[in-house]
DNA sequence: TACATAACATACAGAAACGAACAAAAACAG
DNA sequence: CTGTTTTTGTTCGTTTCTGTATGTTATGTA
């Protein structure tokens, strides 16, 4: 059995019993206890499911605290994540007009930002909440909102791009590859971080070292068209490019 | 069973009954009492219900917690605005282009709908997470993001209205009255509203029976351009109109 | 007040679950 | 075919969860 088809069966008992056991699984699908390990580690992190302790439930049956942060701080590689958001937040300075992508890092990243005379823009909803709730002049996005990621993306919010001119842009991402540049899985993401990366000055991505040597469906950015904000773990074979940041 | 599968029972249970002791949950769960107290230690932290000596007590017949406004505002004359906003979902038909106003209301609304195919523009970002979660095709308006009523407002989100066209626009209100029409206290949020209701075909006014005969700074609509759904104990002077509907 | 009882918190130990590391197998590229 | 990369399975030390035991704190009653 394919990868990605035990991904999917896995979901859709998740979804259909509301949530599932390790051991339950194993029963299910013909793989080690280690693997669906793997699996559900990743399908979490995906967002397809919630991992708990003892196996997984399904998105609807699981309960989500209505405090974003709480959610956010449950996350994998949580601590490199906010090295990487505070070390962030350190670059936004006075009177910046800043593209926020969706995403939990850069979200993270406005618990550390202290400058106050900063423009925000982003398709992010949970990101504009939270930056109109610190006092910031946040503009948002406009166009076909994505349940998900809680984000909106598709052809109107590409063209509400084009009226701005961003100083800074923080974005996140699902893969860096030297070759392959920042990629992710959804089209329709790609595009929206494509053409706001267009429009930015000096581009930021935020990225866990997990992410490193991971190849997604789409290129959103070339490798050297960014700065690169990660951990010091990261492996050996992105040491030495001068875009690369290793922080904490 | 699932831990995190325990806490939804658990919560389930203290809602259903109200309130329920440590041993009444020995009965309903194949737990330990140690369990079960710490079950109830986390689920307390985590706001979820109550913990009281000898059980746990569900969170609204316990007491409010801290609401922000926007939660309080909530509150009043719930009766009607439900079922106001009952009445209101049950026009909404098949293939209709609608534009759903920011507001506690129109958000009641959303609950109702039985509709499928329906396409929702808004400019109220909890009303767009609503809306997608509950499957519509939903789009939201561009513009500068308002803390208090999570709302997008201003220029651009008046802009943005340009390109639709609407079938049914439901709106909500801070005042009623036949001379002045109807008003709201924000000159940003008016303009919206006024864009959003020349883009529209059949305009809906909801409105409680203590918005009648109250008057706004800034007027958004004329009294005989959109139909009005309030409650049966709407004020006498206000019977009579063709354009009001009394439900309930 | 003193006492009895129920509720509670803490400590501890066994069990289950977990992540990391490594080895084997499979998939892939040249 | 060979060497490399990716995926998978196994092992093992660590962490987390759960139940029992024990001592402490609250509550009600005389």
């Amino acid at each position: 059995m394919l990868g990605e088809e035990r991904h999917n069966t896995i979901v859709n008992l998740v979804e259909q019993y509301g949530s599932i056991t390790v051991q339950e699984l194993m029963n299910h699908v013909d793989a080690s206890e280690s693997t669906l390990r793997r699996d559900l580690n990743i399908l979490d992190s995906e967002g397809r499911l919630i991992k708990v302790h003892g196996g997984a439930m399904a998105k609807t049956t699981a309960y989500q605290t209505t405090d974003d942060d709480v959610n956010i701080r449950k996350s994998l590689n949580i601590e490199e994540k906010i090295a990487v958001a505070r070390y962030a937040a350190g670059l936004v300075s006075k009177n910046d007009i800043i593209f926020l992508d969706a995403g939990t890092t850069t979200e993270l990243m406005i618990d550390y930002i202290m400058e106050s005379d900063v423009m925000f823009v982003t398709n992010a909803m949970t990101h504009a909440k939270k930056l109109a709730q610190k006092g910031f002049e946040t503009y948002v996005l406009a166009g076909r909102f994505k349940s998900l990621t809680e984000s909106v993306v598709g052809e109107e919010t590409i063209m509400g791009l084009d009226k701005y001119n961003f100083t800074k842009g923080f974005f996140g991402t699902n893969g860096v590859t030297v070759k392959n540049g920042f990629t992710t899985p959804d089209i329709k993401e790609a595009l929206v971080k494509k053409k706001a990366i267009e429009k930015t000055k000096e581009v930021y991505i935020l990225s866990d070292s997990s992410k490193f040597s991971q190849i997604s469906a789409v290129t959103f950015g070339k490798f050297d068209e960014a700065r690169i904000i990660t951990c010091k773990n990261v492996d050996n074979s992105f040491r030495g490019y001068k875009n690369v940041m290793e922080v904490e």
